[in-house]
RNA sequence: GCGAAAGUGGCGGAAUUGGUAUACGCGCUAGACUUAGGAUCUAGUCCCGAGAGAUCGGGUUGGGGGUUCGAGUCCCCUCUUUCGCACCA
């Protein structure tokens, strides 16, 4: 059944990898310094080497590709640059699988992966290569965190951490997911671990993060970031105990706080043991253990019936000088404001429950407009919306719209609270517990303590030996030699720190890496961040909205406030691409046997077609489901195309009104193309394209090939279409007779005479339908439409007999005869 | 529970942002070419009704209401799906 190859036929296998050999041989997407040109930055998301890239990596990569070789076009000096975030975690894995070294999985992957992106076709500028696993980009990650550890932003605290038994390792808040808090990679429900962890100071900069009046950001990461940081405006009070100790709550309720009947600490709050009677002790202490054991989904689960345990001890309410219960309960989070509260069970909806439960005191302080006074034994529910004080000392009468400002005022010139803005964030946790990842540059000296590396021993390496597999320690940890050392303070002898930063500390700052990937004397070559940065266009995955996109954004801030880099923001334009599902709508897994090998496509269709098609199967920002009957129409174009352009066709006979329509849709999809290129509506250009392509054939049929106008259009077509598959673009660009790359050309410009139609089709509705359509020229005034549109016969049958209350007339659009 | 996004033919989707709904592609139907077709080409294809026919009428953007000369688009209510957060004081 081998068929014989028609020699003329599109055949992708052997122009793509032409043309790949020849740009790279010709250096065609080096981009350097060019004052002389306005730069543009486009960057997308660097892949994990996980092993080869999967349709996804195609999806995000090939489209984010097309959109930088459209703003070259465009003149602008582009730089598209491509890395690997190659520390982590399944490197381990895999070694511990296969008994080969993380190290050479992880490279031989990537060499593996290099190969799959230049298939691909993309222009990237490879002498700007970076790899996070390399010691001399490993380096300055050391350097960076040197960077805050000076500037009071490394810090290490015991706390309480999220430890994932299954990766053996500790997590940051942001690698939790999911309602039963699940290790964002394994999906293994994390644990609580009382750990000395390296955090990193984000809080600091939570106001600062919540702005985004600089960025364009779309409006659903934006939404992601401010709910992640959570800000809540409300004031600090505080209470004192018996013995005097004074015990802090935030509230964003201020003026209820006549209504305080008991104050509710958290498990963990230091002050339970002083604040807790010798007859409540066992109780207590009985009900703190308990607590700590649980994990957080079980202590979570908001539907939970409360559980909680007096203490014993009383304080007194600033306010009113009342003597009210302290109770500990773990609805009380330590990792939320102060890790107690004034519970004000009238008033808000889980104090309410757990009065109700332990049959505490309910003391309604303030009236919802509209609603009638209620005695506490009586409500059925807490009456949270704001309203007018009453029982409240001297604040009572107090209208709903003063009510807070007037209380905390109150408050302050008492000095018993103050105004205060709590978050959600907090700070980055980046320690962990594994082999495959940077080495904190930090050494413990009896004598001096934790003491940072000076600079020049920079990078600390990674040991090759070392025995991976994973015990709940550092494998550093375990290394015969490693972490010992000697104090950079006193020169004794001092020990390493044996864990590994997280990898979202090499991915926060690889973009300024791109710019100058060997340079030795800093992280980046400060005249290349002058010309480059910031980013101009980020694309990737949503999924990193409140992790990656995150901390880049702090680690950014943070090195400004250092002197390190300048601007506000290191991106300035954010756009995500969407998800593909496999062909059953379900999520791409190899258990299920629905994923899309990028690889058999491009070995059946050529990396063009693929391309085109990942561009036009769906909205870029959307994705969804694979179709892979769909991509026979993207082929099918292209090879259409093909034809169209190298079939020899007689012509040149074509009247001036085939020329005419030509030129007028040729210049209607350039508009159209340009305008939807810069706002990344991938499928709508392809489709313009495939249009225009329609076009051109009948144009052809009507004798149109031959003539300058078909030249016109051939150009025009190509350079198009060159951002999207450039490898055919650039074969029949060199076929026509071409001067140079097709990728190095100027974008086309409209020629808005020939995009304008001569005439139009008016639309004539009766009453808002449609009744009929006249032709007319493209400047007819308002008054001939009118009458044109009266006189026509389809809206005559409509308008006889009835009274004419209304013409509207839509220049160049409609006429709306409105009749009774 | 809170928040965000989406709902358009058999399917993926388009609609210049309030002005011809269903572009483009898949699939399907018929035909041509062919030893053959899961290749290629041509024509057709939202639904209902009438007509031999060209055509003619009516309906249609999850559902219901509203604003408007005119609504897929704006407003209100509602249903469904997806995603994010979830005892955050």
């Amino acid at each position: 059944m081998e068929k014989e190859k028609d020699p003329r036929a599109y055949d992708p296998a052997t122009i793509e990898p032409r043309w790949q050999q020849r740009w790279e041989e010709t250096g065609l997407y080096h981009s350097d310094i060019d004052p002389a040109r306005p730069k543009h930055y486009a960057l997308t998301m660097l892949p994990y080497p996980s092993g080869e890239l999967h349709i996804g990596h195609w999806y995000a990569i090939s489209p984010s590709d097309a959109q930088a070789r459209f703003m070259r076009m465009r003149g602008r000096n582009v730089v598209f640059p491509m890395g690997f975030d190659a520390f982590g975690l399944p490197a381990e894995n895999a070694a511990i699988k296969r008994n080969i070294h993380p190290k050479h999985w992880t490279f031989a992957n990537i060499e593996r992966m290099r190969g799959q992106l230049r298939r691909m076709g993309t222009m990237i500028d490879w002498r700007r290569e970076m790899v996070s696993a390399d010691p001399a980009y490993y380096r300055w990650t050391q350097w960076f965190f040197l960077q805050f550890f000076l500037n009071d932003l490394a810090y290490r605290k015991k706390a309480a951490v999220d430890w994932c038994p299954s990766c053996n390792t500790t997590l940051a808040r942001e690698q939790v997911i999911g309602d039963d808090r699940r290790c964002e990679r394994c999906g293994t429900p994390v644990i609580r671990k009382e750990l000395a962890q390296w955090f990193f100071r984000t809080t600091r900069y939570a106001e600062e993060l919540l702005d985004f009046s600089r960025i364009d950001w779309p409006e659903r990461v934006q939404t992601l970031q401010s709910r992640w940081i959570g800000r809540s405006e409300g004031a600090s009070v505080v209470f004192k105990t018996e013995a005097g100790d004074p015990i802090e709550v935030f509230t964003t309720r201020p003026d209820t706080i006549w209504g305080a009947t008991f104050l509710v600490i958290a498990p963990e709050h230091p002050l339970v043991a002083s604040l807790t009677s010798p007859d409540r002790k066992e109780e207590v202490e009985a009900y703190v253990a308990t607590a700590t054991r649980q994990t957080d989904l079980q202590r979570e689960a908001a539907d939970k019936e409360k559980t909680g345990v007096f203490t014993g001890g009383y304080v007194v309410n600033p306010a009113d000088g009342d003597r009210i219960p302290v109770w500990v309960a773990d609805y009380v989070l330590m990792s939320y404001g102060t890790g107690a509260i004034m519970a004000v069970p009238a008033h808000d909806e889980r104090d309410f429950d757990f009065a109700r439960r332990f049959g505490l005191e309910i003391r309604p302080v303030i009236l919802p407009e509209g609603a009638s006074p209620v005695t506490g034994d009586r409500m059925t529910e807490a009456a949270t919306d704001l309203g007018a004080m009453f029982d409240s000392g001297p604040l009572t009468g107090t209208p709903a719209g003063e009510a807070f400002d007037r209380t905390v005022a109150w408050l302050e010139e008492k000095g018993a609270g103050k105004r205060t803005v709590s978050f959600r964030l907090r700070d980055w946790l980046i320690s962990r517990q594994r082999y495959w990842g940077a080495p904190i540059p930090i050494v413990y000296c009896p004598e001096h303590g934790p003491v940072p590396v000076p600079e020049d021993q920079l990078p600390i390496l990674l040991p090759d030996d070392v025995e991976w597999l994973p015990t709940g320690e550092s494998p550093l940890k375990l290394h015969a030699t490693w972490k010992h050392t000697t104090c950079p303070t006193c020169g004794g002898p001092a020990e390493r720190e044996t864990d590994t930063m997280d990898t979202f500390m090499c991915s926060s700052w690889y973009h300024l890496r791109y710019l100058s990937p060997r340079y030795d004397d800093g992280p980046f070559d400060p005249a290349e961040y002058r010309y480059w940065m910031p980013v101009d266009t980020y694309t990737g995955g949503i999924e990193h909205a409140t992790m990656h996109l995150i901390y880049t954004r702090f680690f950014h801030k943070a090195c400004r406030d250092i002197g390190v880099v300048q601007g506000d923001e290191p991106m300035t334009k954010l756009r995500n691409q969407g998800i593909i599902l496999g062909e059953d709508s379900e999520k791409m897994s190899k258990s299920r046997g629905n994923v899309v090998a990028p690889d058999e496509l491009v070995d059946r269709y050529g990396a063009d077609t693929v391309r085109a098609y990942l561009m036009f199967f769906a909205r870029w920002d959307l994705g969804g489901p694979w179709n892979s009957r769909g991509i026979e129409g993207t082929s099918r174009w292209l090879r259409r195309v093909w034809s169209m352009f190298t079939e020899e066709s007689e012509g040149g006979t074509a009247s001036q009104e085939v020329i005419d329509r030509l030129r007028r849709k040729l210049h209607q999809t350039l508009k159209q193309v340009t305008r939807n290129f810069e706002d990344f509506s991938f499928n709508t250009v392809v489709a313009a394209l495939m249009e225009l392509h329609n076009e051109m054939s009948q144009s052809r049929t009507d004798g149109a090939a031959g003539t300058p106008a078909w030249r016109e259009a051939q150009e025009i077509y190509l350079k198009m279409l060159a951002p999207v598959a450039p490898h055919i673009a650039e074969e029949l660009w060199e076929r026509l007779g071409g001067q140079g790359s097709i990728h190095t050309q100027p974008w086309p410009e409209v020629d808005e005479k020939a995009a304008a139609a001569e005439e139009i089709t008016l639309v004539v509705q009766v009453n808002g339908k449609l009744r009929d359509r006249v032709t007319v020229p493209v400047g007819i005034d308002d008054d001939e439409a009118r009458r044109l549109a009266l006189e026509s016969e389809g809206a005559r049958k409509f308008v006889e007999g009835k009274e004419v209350k209304q013409v509207i007339v839509v220049p160049g659009r409609l006429v709306n005869i409105v009749v009774r």
